[in-house]
DNA sequence: CACCTTTTCCC
DNA sequence: CGGGAAAAGGT
């Protein structure tokens, strides 16, 4: 819209108090016929041409000027029209059988400085000294500028007034014209007709006027005018209009000349169409957000078309200046009949925050980058994180002093923990806690570690940690402190030393402490990473294997037990440990989430699922509360290593998500997670061709999915046998272009065979506005079996441009030398049909080319690329040729 | 008949 | 008024 506007005189002179500038030439180059001309050359090409337009010609305005104002222009040069106030871009178009009553009129575009209380369009003339008269005109906005089928009344008591418009102006009011209370009535489909015919009229004779004040409309002009209003009506866009605005003065038969030319105010859009419409945001099914974005969030919306539409995602800054931008992940399939859409939110800029970050969510139509008002949403740190950014920060001193506190106890603990791990390192802890596990923690063993711990040194840095204590969300307290699960220790140790007898007792109640957030100490130590602090409550634990089973299944606020977050981090052996301690590995959170869910996202946590994997009782197939199992879970992440084991361990390829019906496959192709997408199909007896709810399959997905790897991704599809033409469920005419003038009736878009005819889009048809996909998917069905059962639905559509007889003869006769078509046939998979042509009479291509001709959907073109495949070259050239001759 | 769009109606 | 929705029309 903003481009189109830069086209007209109107959107150059607005605002433009450049009195020198005159639109003359740009009028030469526009056509010359504006709101007035009805004659714009039957081609609708450039009108200048057009020997009845000459109404506002630059010849004849020059006339014009010469003849009555020659005085005034010799000082002050050429009159013109300046718009001072635009039209508001949206308005509601009311049929005439609403117009009862008083509904709002149009008002001026909301001008950011002028607030003006009665802002109304408004025009500035210029350049001239005598009283004048400006009319304002309907007219259409594409560059033609017609006059609209539309009216344009104005409310006089309780009449409707249609246009033209004219205000008279002179010195009194300062040569300017404002129009108030005027409404557009969209007129009846039924009746645009007539109406262009009836303004088509009535400016042709005002036209004729100019020459001869006695005129009426000639049968030619008649003629004319129905021949024009016929095609006008063909092309004209219902949901948007262009007021126009030209100058004229009376002559002394009360015949309008012009003085001006016409100048176009912005467009003005119908409030109620779905083109135009307001983008709105009416609901979302949630406003949070992991930092990491990924997930998926339903909005229901205001009618949007899906090729032509966005959700950005943005932050603001104190200034309101947008300082990040992203965009919901989304495909047109996403896209539910218009009014509602499913997408993924993109990550957040930074992944470590530790504080929820509030951004906003508006749909963006990019066709005129319009946008809706923006809703709030929220980025949360995320669980994943906490860990991590938490041992960046604190590699502090106390930190390091802390662990040789520890350190300085038993020979078991005397590994540096908090550096990262070398192998040795790692099945050194291995090898401790096993030992540990197995000892069941000797009592003397035990006494050891409690009696030697170093609690003096532990103390003092206590206090020390205190200064640079990291706050967590926000919200520090005694128990949410980093230290809260060192504490529990040494006071656990502390108590015992007072009252060995209780040991036992001791243990059992101090573990079972919580932070405000639900996490016992086990919890705590594993989500900040305090590997150290693990161990212990880990041997603590042993001691009291009798409850430990009740310890190590405690779930935290959001249900999550420890084992949740033991399952994400590197550290297997920490993993194993709380099964051996009784951990069930099938508690799943308030979310659904079993621990196997959980640790499939994780990359560094694959030696966890193959640990939690070999759990005899685990069970594989549990869908959480979105209705994923692990499996599809790991093809979203991305995780290899993950949906490798998992499909070691027996877990059902062919079992689909609960919300929308799809398989590990469509999963991993919407992620663009080629390696998974291969894995599933070369070593697993995955359904490729298996359809969601939607009646989309993966090689559906792959098409529409973005990025690089898309095609990569569909050609694997296809190799593994996806059928290009299955059909989804999808009813919509899928027709919609986002482009600014169109207009839905107009579209008699021809080109697209396989739309028609039956209902809901193959992978073709979604691959049309790609072509390198498109040929991929058309080349490689060909020559898979898909190719041979789908001909049926197709066989009616009698229009497939192919060869002419003598073609047919001659490509046979290459084929039949070189035996290529028995290449051909094998490549098609019609081996078997054609076994025993070589003994049948005449030319065995002959038969097969018919064959292809009328039971397939195979093209010349594709015929083409095959036989270049095969190695047939005469043959592809010679189909060139014949292709060459058609275009 | 099912499903859209357009037009009319109503609060 | 602005918004919603039923009725009428079209495929």
């Amino acid at each position: 819209m903003a481009m189109r506007s830069m086209l007209t005189s109107s959107g150059i002179m607005d605002n433009e108090a450049d009195p020198s500038y005159f639109p003359f030439n740009d009028l030469t180059l526009m056509g010359s016929t504006g709101g007035l001309s009805p004659y714009s050359g039957s081609q609708g090409n450039m009108s200048i041409t057009s020997p009845m337009s000459t109404s506002s010609s630059p010849m004849h305005i020059t006339d014009n000027y010469i003849n009555l104002t020659n005085a005034s222009v010799q000082v002050l040069g050429e009159p013109y029209i300046n718009i001072l106030v635009h039209p508001m871009d949206k308005f509601r178009f009311r049929y005439k059988s609403e117009m009862v009553g008083t509904h709002g009129s149009l008002l001026g575009a909301s001008n950011g400085r002028r607030r003006n209380k009665n802002n109304v369009p408004t025009v500035q003339l210029h350049n001239f000294l005598d009283k004048a008269i400006i009319r304002c005109t309907l007219v259409t906005t594409d560059d033609e500028h017609t006059p609209h089928a539309h009216r344009l009344v104005k409310r006089m008591g309780t009449t409707d007034i249609d246009d033209p418009h004219d205000i008279e102006v002179s010195s009194a009011n300062d040569f300017t014209a404002e129009f108030h209370s005027m409404g557009i009535i969209h007129t009846a489909r039924k009746n645009i007709k007539d109406e262009i015919v009836r303004k088509l009229r009535a400016e042709v004779l005002e036209e004729r006027k100019r020459s001869n004040f006695n005129a009426t409309l000639s049968l030619r002009d008649d003629a004319q005018i129905k021949a024009d209003a016929e095609r006008y009506q063909k092309i004209i866009n219902l949901n948007t209009v262009t007021l126009c605005f030209q100058a004229f003065i009376k002559d002394q038969h009360n015949v309008m000349r012009s003085i001006t030319t016409p100048v176009y105010s912005n467009p003005i859009n119908n409030l109620k169409s779905a083109l135009t419409g307001e983008l709105k945001i009416c609901r979302i099914d949630k406003y949070t957000s992991s930092c990491e974005g990924g997930e998926e969030v339903f909005i229901l919306v205001e009618k949007v078309s899906k090729k032509n539409i966005k959700i950005k995602f943005f932050e603001l800054n104190d200034d309101d200046i947008e300082v990040w931008t992203d965009y919901g992940r989304f495909s047109e399939l996403d896209v539910h009949h218009q009014y509602a859409m499913v997408f993924r939110t993109p990550p957040y800029k930074d992944l470590y925050i530790t504080s929820p970050r509030e951004v906003f969510i508006q749909l963006e139509r990019p066709s005129d980058s319009d946008c809706s008002e923006p809703i709030k949403f929220t980025y949360k740190p995320s669980d994943r994180m906490i860990g991590r950014k938490r041992t960046r920060v604190s590699h502090s001193n106390s930190e390091e002093l802390a662990q040789m506190a520890f350190n300085l106890d038993t020979p078991l603990m005397n590994t540096p923990l908090m550096n990262v791990p070398s192998n040795n390192d790692s099945t050194e802890i291995s090898k401790e806690i096993k030992k540990m596990l197995e000892d069941k923690c000797s009592s003397s063993e035990f006494k050891e570690f409690v009696d030697h711990i170093n609690l003096d040194l532990y103390e003092n840095l206590l206090a020390q940690s205190e200064e640079n204590k990291l706050t967590y969300d926000g919200a520090p307290s005694k128990k949410d402190n980093e230290m809260f699960a060192k504490n529990v220790i040494i006071d656990t140790i502390k108590r015992i030393k007072a009252n060995p007898d209780k040991s036992k007792d001791i243990i059992v109640n101090m573990l079972k402490d919580r932070t405000t957030y639900g996490d016992s100490p086990l919890h705590y130590a594993l989500r900040y990473g305090q590997k150290d602090v693990i161990k212990r409550i880990l041997m603590l634990m042993s001691f009291v294997r009798t409850k430990s089973e009740e310890l190590v299944n405690i779930q935290n606020s959001s249900g999550k037990t420890p084992l949740h977050y033991a399952v994400s981090q590197e550290h297997a052996e920490i993993t194993n440990a709380l099964l051996i301690l009784g951990a069930d590995p099938n508690i799943s959170d308030h979310y659904g989430q079993m621990p196997l869910h959980r640790a499939v996202k994780f990359p560094e946590a694959k030696a966890s699922i193959d640990v939690l994997l070999a759990e005899e009782k685990i069970n594989i197939e549990t869908n959480t509360d979105l209705g994923w199992t692990p499996l599809q879970l790991a093809a979203e992440a991305g995780s290899y290593y993950a949906v490798c084991s998992l499909i070691k361990a027996g877990a059902d390829v062919n079992n689909t998500d609960m919300s929308y019906g799809r398989t590990a496959l469509h999963i991993a192709v919407e992620g663009g997670h080629k390696d998974i997408v291969e894995l599933l199909l070369k070593n697993t007896k995955i359904d490729v061709n298996k359809r969601n709810f939607s009646g989309n399959t993966a090689l559906h997905t792959a098409v529409v999915t973005p990025g690089m790897k898309a095609k990569e991704i569909c050609a694997l599809l296809l190799k593994y046998g996806a059928d290009p033409y299955i059909r989804n469920f999808n009813r919509e005419p899928s027709n919609i272009e986002g482009d600014q003038v169109q207009n839905i009736k107009t579209e008699i878009h021809s080109d697209d065979e396989n739309m028609k005819e039956s209902i809901g889009q193959s992978s073709f048809d979604l691959a049309s506005n790609k072509p390198d996909i498109l040929q991929l998917v058309s080349n490689q069905n060909d020559t898979s079996l898909g190719a041979i059962k789908c001909k049926e639905e197709n066989i009616d559509d009698t229009q497939k441009v192919w060869m002419d007889a003598v073609q047919e003869k001659q490509l046979a006769d290459i084929l039949d030398e070189t035996k290529g078509w028995k290449k051909l046939a094998r490549h098609l998979n019609f081996e078997n049909l054609f076994n025993n042509f070589e003994e049948s009479s005449s030319s065995s291509t002959l038969l097969l080319l018919n064959y292809i001709a009328i039971q397939t959907n195979i093209s010349l073109s594709d015929l083409q690329n095959i036989l270049q495949s095969i190695g047939e070259e005469s043959a592809a050239v010679y189909i060139g040729q014949i292709l060459s001759v058609l275009s």
